[in-house]
DNA sequence: ATAACACATAGACAAATATCTATGTGAGGT
DNA sequence: ACCTCACATAGATATTTGTCTATGTGTTAT
């Protein structure tokens, strides 16, 4: 995973709704009416909001009849919480050989 | 650490200049003028990226006579990670008492 | 067929953002 | 005193973004 991809996750996250949302899905898949309760948004924006999470690989969608129902894309998630984890905090700057 | 908080760190690595800055301090502190060299950005723009990842809380800041130096305050950054690591990629609802 | 529901798309718009140039500030060196 | 260096601030500007209203699409129920 490349700068640019963990860029564009952070910016999905970078906004309060879409973090909210993935809090939410990261309990598990709910569909877009159901999240379209918790928010005081309308429903084209959480559609906007939607897309721009599963463009950058955080959320999948399933189509069931008139339904989507959203949920974590695993394999991206663990992909950018690795990325996250990776960074250490300074203080190892000395047993790494720089 | 409220969702607030954790949006605007995201925001604040929503963008590639400053996702490389933070990945260059994980690395150990350094100055602004070091930063600089890397990037193809004007003293300006750097210095407002700066002040940017200071503000969330992810960088702190040493004056040194004229240099600045930069590094990760590991408190807000590690609060950060575990954030981000809290969350499950929807496998773990049924196990985990909810 | 008609209506209702879930969702997407198009277009508009105000606010936020990333970048620049120009200039200010403060520390060191000559 | 003067200059240079490292950095901050101010102001301008083009682009991006979050949100809305209006409308289109496809599914289900009557």
């Amino acid at each position: 995973m490349n700068t640019m991809d963990v860029a564009l996750i952070c910016k999905a996250l970078g906004d309060t709704n879409r973090l909210q949302i993935v809090r939410m899905l990261a309990d598990g898949e709910k569909c877009g009416c159901k999240l379209l309760e918790k928010f005081e948004i309308t429903q084209p924006t959480l559609s906007h909001h939607m897309k721009i999470l599963c463009e950058c690989g955080l959320v999948k969608m399933r189509k069931d009849g008139k339904w989507s129902h959203y949920s974590l894309h695993c394999e991206t998630f663990l992909a950018f919480q690795q990325f996250i984890e990776g960074l250490s905090c300074g203080k190892g700057n000395g047993g790494d050989g720089k």
